[in-house]
DNA sequence: ACCCTATATTAAGCAGGCTTATGAATTTTG
DNA sequence: CAAAATTCATAAGCCTGCTTAATATAGGGT
């Protein structure tokens, strides 16, 4: 185990010991494989509507509730409102979002689908459901919806964890940057 | 698919009708979501080794096989070569990593870890233990093995739908190299 | 030998995630 | 009410993925 230090076999060629990771480690290596390939895979594929797998996400949940606060939005898609603003300026410079000023806060700017919007949405949830039910080849209905409540659990697990840090930020927080 | 044009009420806060996607985009849009947050998660605490995900990934490897062509190596972790160079690029920049230039094909340059890698791959590990329980807190061992049997399928299904569109890239090389 | 194709690496440039920081506007507090 | 703190949007800059294309070398066919 304590193999720090020691300098390296160097060519071991002829055989793989593979010392297999504990399952927990192994899930964490295939999840963000497996994730990788669903994104590049969803945006060669969503290219040729002009559109990506993350500005989809953001067309889909404007589809079921408009008139959202950018700041609210990237709460609902659990990203950072900047990473947000920037997908907003694509589509909006696609013509397929809109910002408007809200009339109460002058900070806030409110989200709409622009017409254009809605035919791209209804081609995008076709290819969806293909891509997935590819992805997803071998695994029956059942199966595919345990492993739905189960990524639930994992992402909550997650959001806490980033919300934990975020907040405490403990002590050597800032030991790199100096201020 | 002609409401188009019409106003958005604005604000249900009440409510949320969230029409429900299939189990199956559902599981799209949560492997994605659950795979960032974990990168996410994974890079603020990797920082303090001055490391990320991505760049561990390259050392974990090498730590089982030093000596492989970048190629290779891009290969078996699934990412396009240039992706790699670029992780290498910065893995030599911190003194990690080593390009050497092979014997018989002044193309390739074979990938070897320095000795300063061995401790940051002891640190980088006891932590992906730690972040990897934290995770998966609340699943038991069955289940995660059942998990990582899954997302194998997965994973699998996604290289193939990628090798398939990948029309000019017909190269099967099969680098039979365990893993 | 010579050309032609294939392969290994890298360059250029885009997308989308992040952190950190800033400007404007609102809200809270003294 | 004025000053301070908070909040919304966004700018700047980094990392990691990708595609496409350039470069250098290897190798085969004639």
């Amino acid at each position: 185990m304590n193999f720090a230090g020691r300098d390296s076999p160097a060519k071991p060629e002829f055989a793989m010991p593979e010392r297999s990771l504990s399952p927990q480690r192994e899930f964490g290596f295939l999840i963000s494989d497996a994730a990788r390939l669903l994104r590049t895979y969803t945006d060669q594929r969503a290219r040729e509507f002009g559109s990506t797998r993350a500005q989809w996400a953001v067309l889909n949940r404007l589809e079921r509730r408009q008139g959202m606060s950018q700041n609210e939005l990237a709460c609902m898609l659990d990203i950072q409102p900047i990473t947000l603003a920037r997908l907003v300026d694509r589509l909006c410079e696609d013509g397929l979002v809109e910002r408007r000023p809200d009339a109460e806060d002058r900070r806030v700017k409110r989200l709409y689908l622009t017409p254009k919007a809605y035919p791209v949405l209804a081609s995008l949830g076709e290819l969806g459901t293909e891509i997935m039910q590819a992805t997803l080849a071998g695994l029956d209905d059942a199966t595919v919806r345990a492993l739905v409540r189960q990524l639930e659990v994992v992402k909550d697990n997650l959001k806490e964890l980033l919300q934990v840090g975020a907040s405490t930020t403990p002590s050597d927080a800032d030991l790199k940057t100096g201020t």
